[in-house]
DNA sequence: GCGCGCTCCTCTGTATACAGAAACTCTTCC
DNA sequence: GGAAGAGTTTCTGTATACAGAGGAGCGCGC
């Protein structure tokens, strides 16, 4: 693997776990230092953060983390409801029946994952992630994959945000559930009013729980 | 201006113009001395290309300029059919009604401007980005809006395929107008519904004048 | 004659050196 | 005491040198 690629995912994932707090200033020799590598590589990584719009170069002064605000928030989801919801409508006209129904039934059993004891839930977020990358191939269209995959990195930012206590993830394992069951089902109206409902519970848990940092 | 901004910018017009055909290897050293750079900032341009989708890195060979299929086209229209449909309903919920009245009436005298004998139509295609400009700012979305940048950069180059004649183009106006006119009298649904519109007549056009390269 | 393997060569990935620019600070003047 | 200006310092932007990897071409063996 790359150097620069190394210095990219760790970047990423200090920012998103929030490890690196917004304003904080990224200077190019400091970071190099710190993650051993030389600034070339580093100031490609630099690049694709800003790029991806977690970082922004600000005037001579380095790039800084970028911060998320509630108002974000709001653009953030109004943006995935446009995007994931004519997603799941295409999963249901394009997709694969057997796929989404195997999805269904996991979801139906996720409030066992749910209550192991396993802090980070990892077993029930890369079930949700299988779940994503359904969708995302069954909608066979690269550039609204591409869209979706780019906005996911400020989602999982997001997500650290609120608290994600086992109530709220039972509740969005239910909606999981009715989405991948719609779209097994091939209708695309209920796929999209499933991601609709779950979209906006999603978005009224963040508000709520949302600690400001 | 930076270096590898000009770089950038030049790459990327060589290819929206089709100046560059797709499968043309973009060799670092080749580039370098042809734009008059060195290989540090050219890197960077083409990172931003690639990340932007108009080139791929591929193996050890270089990055190569991508190509357009028929299917890319119709994959570009149903994102572009997803973000501007909601986009135009959007800016007819939050716009200012006199500036699209303005656009409106502006589009309704586009004729003379597909007339001027401009062969490149620099003015009837500025007043068709001022109303992306003013959607843009209308929506208060700057996720959404960046989405639709970056998919507008694919469209020029899809725009270039097509035989723009002043037929289409006179018949393009007046579908501006509409979509203008139903966000400057605040109705989303109609909004959304005359972007369909032109968006679906956009692409048959396309695709009927379609010429493989 | 065809296929496999080796060698050479070119290209990318990385490190480092240098120059220009921007910001901070200290001093001086009002 | 405050503000403006110059000096200094540190940062980014660019160029170049070096090493490793991958591919192409040629030769050898079957």
């Amino acid at each position: 693997m790359r150097a620069s690629d190394r210095a990219y995912a760790t970047l990423r994932d200090d920012i998103i776990e929030w490890r690196l707090r917004p304003g904080t200033v990224l200077a190019e020799v400091e970071q190099s230092e710190r993650l051993g590598i030389s600034r070339t590589p580093l100031r490609e990584a630099l690049g694709r953060l800003t790029a991806e719009g977690l970082t922004t170069a600000s005037g001579g002064r380095g790039v800084v983390v970028t911060d998320i605000s509630l108002d974000d928030i709001d653009q953030l989801f109004e943006l995935r409801e446009t995007l994931e919801g004519r997603a799941a409508a295409l999963a249901a006209e394009r997709g694969d029946a057997l796929t989404f129904q195997k999805l269904h039934h996991e979801f139906l059993q996720a409030p066992a994952l749910i209550q192991a004891d396993d802090p980070a839930r990892h077993e029930y977020y890369d079930l949700v992630g299988r779940l994503d990358s359904a969708i995302d191939s069954a909608i066979s269209n690269t550039y609204l994959a591409q869209a979706m995959r780019s906005l996911r990195v400020h989602l999982v930012r997001v997500r650290r945000l609120a608290a994600d206590d086992a109530g709220r993830l039972t509740s969005a394992a239910a909606e999981h559930a009715a989405i991948a069951e719609a779209i097994a089902a091939g209708n695309p109206r209920l796929a999209e009013a499933a991601t609709m409902l779950h979209l906006h519970r999603s978005l009224s848990h963040v508000k709520a729980t949302h600690t400001p940092h």
